[in-house]
DNA sequence: CATGAATGAGAATTCATTCAT
DNA sequence: AATGAATGAATTCTCATTCAT
């Protein structure tokens, strides 16, 4: 029987894990303090490790609970309309999970682009519930010769998800200044179905 | 009257900016060890504060030597033909650059997705000329109408120069596997310039 | 809920302390390691910092405590007499604080010596109440015609103890031969009081 | 032969040994360094090992250098009248030596204050000559009785040659406010013949 | 379970000394 | 003799992890 009741101690995790996401969105997986981690969650030093076996496995475990957090927002993009629609959905609710966990999202992108083997599986995890997702409406999209089909799905997924991952990268780096949030899902299905050349016959799709 | 002749000098430099990119793009700028480096270099540790005054100093340094290396490559760039020849020539010369120099490229990617207002404009520094040289050359397209006329040429090159490095970013991440360094310059030009949405006319520009 | 006790942890910080004195006596500020003083206090190197905050904090953490310890000293000295009795009573208080503190006095008089602006203020902190205490003494005797009146007493306060320092200086640098520290209270009365030439009339005051 | 010239080496060594006094006075013998100790005397380091063994020896040299130069000054010194008179033209002279080459004075009762068995031999022999001709004059005057004759001669020449000390480590440590080099010769011969308390006969001596 | 002091390997940096030129 | 680059032991300080209370 634990001391203390199974909500206390829930409550307490998420205080870590946010207090973590925070410190690692700003300083990175070395940077990061563990110090300034335990203080921002109102805990002692050694009761993070009653939680988490060392500073990585936190780290993981704030990018798993980024996953989840972000998987339960997919669950309830509406899912119908043209591929541009579709997509549109997809892209606008990983832009509504940016906004609300910022910090989980940012620790994932900078990690991802850090291409460390150790951490590989974990990003992949991340993503993968999304990539599915928008490999599946990209499928749709070739059956309905809306997508062209001379390339393989999960590559075009990727290239979307690698788009948009590029405009969050410049939105922080500009300092929010360009693209902004609400930009990005417009900025993004047109890049990644139209591209910068002109069309004679306006926007297909 | 130096113990040591210059060529001497600049070798051991370049032996230390070398031994030091790769570390860097290893292990990034927190995890980089002094030590590894200058074992690598097969200079004391003393030694290397000759030539740099802090690691961060290093750091700058290698970010500046592959710019300049990058630079030189530039140059040789054939700069006609068609809007797609023209970026798929940047495309190939920065690919051409990747090669030869992975590990301060790697540096340079690594550090410009981690977002620190420290290292911002030595990055900066790094990508401003290649991205003069995109933005030039979208410009003339938007005059050839080749190119949309509907964002500012600034942002469209950011826009190819963002896919390029997300191509890289999933070489490294997928292992090499796919995309390859091969395939990367008709990708990139193929993604900014087309899209994934199928074409009526063939292709454009 | 400390993992060890108050009193534990008040007395590492005084084997702190000590090893520090004893260290800084003998090697001054610049060359006293903290290796040394770990080792001499029995804990690891980390365990000095939860105490300190660095080098130089240990050094003026030092220079409190010996002023804490001699401050407590100079209360009991007996307070009455003559001039001459009353100089001696201070004279022998600090002797005492000497014998017993001799490490912390060294450090003091060692870094006194050396005129460093950023230990100035710490070594007048420390000098300070015993100072004010000679100097109202002979206040005193100038009101009491026992000590001269044309110069500023604030003068001959900074004579007394500077005598008092110089014969400790020349105590340790003749390997605590002359003079020795039973000789020092008489020596500094005698010097300051009356001088080397001779008298007619027996001493005054 | 050598190629450069005696006279061209004993400047380089006179410039060494300026450039060095300068920084030990400044630093100590722990901070000082070598490196802004070349580049004063405007050599190269190699060249200062060419001249001294190390930093020690250098140390000691510039010590010896100022008991030099000290000794030449006190060769001029008048040689009579009372004993006040002759104690006062030493001091006098000791005085003029400290304006001429404080440097050099500096180091040696910096370091005399630091009780370091390695140099006191150094600090004896540069002290020597001054307390020898100050032991005569005290032996004159008492044989004249002019000085009381209750304490070793060696004793009070100690105590005469501290006092003088004294005064200059307040002279630099009140930041040459209190007491000035031009009081110190009156105020070292009345502290140290005459003392605090008033005299009903006027001065003696 | 929570606590927070103790730990010590590892980090960057300094600098007196050496020695090939 | 003069040079100044190379050296590496020594230094201060950090911080993730452990564990007695």
């Amino acid at each position: 029987m634990p001391r203390i009741s199974p909500q206390a101690q829930e409550e307490t995790r998420l205080r870590l894990l946010g207090a973590a996401a925070r410190e690692l969105a700003r300083h990175g997986l070395e940077r990061a303090s563990l110090d300034a981690i335990v203080e921002a969650a109102g805990v002692a030093k050694g009761t993070l490790y009653n939680y988490f076996e060392s500073k990585e496995q936190l780290f993981f475990e704030v990018i798993a609970e980024g996953a989840r957090r972000a998987a339960a927002r997919y669950e309830t993009v509406a899912d119908r309309g043209s591929t541009r629609e579709r997509l549109r959905a997809l892209a606008e609710a990983d832009v509504s999970v940016l906004r609300e966990e910022e910090d989980f999202i940012k620790v994932v992108v900078r990690e991802a682009m850090s291409f460390r083997p150790e951490t590989y599986e974990a990003i992949l995890e991340h993503l993968g519930p999304y990539l599915t997702r928008v490999e599946a409406v990209i499928a749709d999209g070739v059956q309905a010769k809306e997508v062209r089909d001379d390339l393989p799905t999960v590559q075009l997924a990727l290239m979307f998800v690698g788009s948009l991952s590029m405009l969050y990268v410049q939105h922080w780096g500009s300092g929010k200044v360009w693209p902004t949030l609400d930009e990005v899902p417009d900025l993004v299905v047109a890049t990644f179905l139209d591209g910068a050349a002109p069309r004679w016959k306006g926007k297909v799709g």
